[in-house]
DNA sequence: TTTAAAATTTAGGCCACCTTAATTTTGAGG
DNA sequence: CCTCAAAATTAAGGTGGCCTAAATTTTAAA
């Protein structure tokens, strides 16, 4: 009787912890109690409680003091509802005219709800896309997902050229205020200036060609892709 | 601050509840503590604490030991919950390429689960159908529901033209064997026989013309219309 | 009219998940 | 090495929604 072979059922509450462990567990370290309550909007000891259950059922490691790290299993699980998470907001805003700012709670409450079957039916309508309205990489049916690399319009040399790749899904108001400017990803862009001590960033797009001035916290959270330079 | 103006939030049990209950109370009487135990797989006494919660919020009439009834805020809830089943039912169906007898399941997860706006989204991209895949009607976004009037198959004279309006969604098996008989809302059939004593009625329909025997049970879950006859 | 059967409610309990308050562990700075 | 604030855990308690068993009310048949 392998782990595999167990797969269990797993409670709406469940799915949303492992979700956010991944997503916190991202850069490899341990995910910690407060992080997870600060991200369920929970108190730290509901996670505690509910780290020594999920890591009795074998989806997480829990070293008290330390923190988590998803299991094989969890992590299996948690991609799970990455990829209803993103099929559901390229569905909506594919196919149900939905804007790019509206999709996130809508998909939140959604991909508890969804079926395997009707979340593959969504994938087909779409054409199988590898990634969702906000530039996020789709998970594979079978939990496989492409890591890109990424660097913040804030770190983006001054002269190069680059394409914004992904933009966060979290907050609506950025994303019109994104919409508003035209940046989204696929867009290319040249940085022509940045200001010291945290300052804007001034880039070129468009066509015809326009400039932008993009604050520093906002540039931090604009996740571009740079054309590698050859090495020579 | 009217009733109306407290649009509380319900939990997915209270909805199910109403749901079943409005379902129930079709016939005009009120719904039994047993009956709705049945419709939704759970102990009497679950039920009877639920109906004493589900009076607090005024959402139905209980009578101890008589049963309860719908009252108007219980009514608009329940029929908002069949308005988004019966329009994911036609969406999964007529967009998503789902079989009608498989999206009964899919529709009482999803009805739990979905933004009014999205209900409306889909209602729209259907062209804001009348019907279901079943031939039930769909309530209006204002709580507006037709009520026709039907006719068992098995009550329909010999000799008369009628057409099937509605079948249940409940049965998928059943759903299936309708499927493969060529039966489905809107097809027009002719009476040819009927046995006595509960017996199979025999009807001849479709192009090129074929006749179909069904037995009684069958027969009584086919809902029909007759043309209305002259008044003369 | 009595009384047994059926339906319903009350009583008491369990589980999942959340809370706040108290306690323990950790690790940074003196 | 010690202190102490921050982080995490344990403890204790609440709510929603379900259960079974027992008590009660209704019903319908003898």
């Amino acid at each position: 009787m392998s782990a595999a072979a167990k797969e269990q059922f797993l409670s709406r509450s469940t799915e949303d912890y492992l979700k956010t462990i991944y997503e916190l567990q991202r850069s490899g370290e341990p995910a910690q109690t407060s992080s997870i309550a600060d991200a369920l909007q929970i108190a730290p000891p509901s996670v505690s409680g509910m780290m020594k259950k999920l890591s009795e059922s074998g989806l997480v490691e829990h070293e008290p003091y330390r923190g988590v790290q998803l299991t094989g299993a969890g992590r299996r699980a948690a991609l799970r509802m990455v990829r209803r998470h993103r099929i559901i907001e390229t569905y909506l805003t594919t196919k149900l005219g939905y804007d790019w700012d509206s999709v996130h709670n809508e998909a939140e409450r959604l991909e508890h709800a969804v079926s395997d079957e009707l979340v593959e039916r969504m994938a087909m309508a779409l054409g199988n896309p590898r990634y969702d309205p906000h530039g996020a990489p789709i998970p594979t049916k079978d939990g496989v997902i492409e890591v890109p690399v990424y660097v913040p319009l804030s770190e983006v040399p001054v002269g190069e050229v680059a394409e914004l790749s992904r933009v966060s899904d979290r907050d609506p108001e950025q994303l019109r205020f994104l919409a508003s400017l035209g940046l989204k990803p696929g867009v290319s862009f040249e940085v022509l200036a940045r200001q010291p001590f945290r300052g804007p960033t001034t880039i070129s797009m468009g066509e015809p060609t326009k400039q932008q001035v993009v604050g520093h916290e906002l540039a931090e959270s604009l996740l571009c892709s740079v054309a590698p330079r050859e090495v020579g």
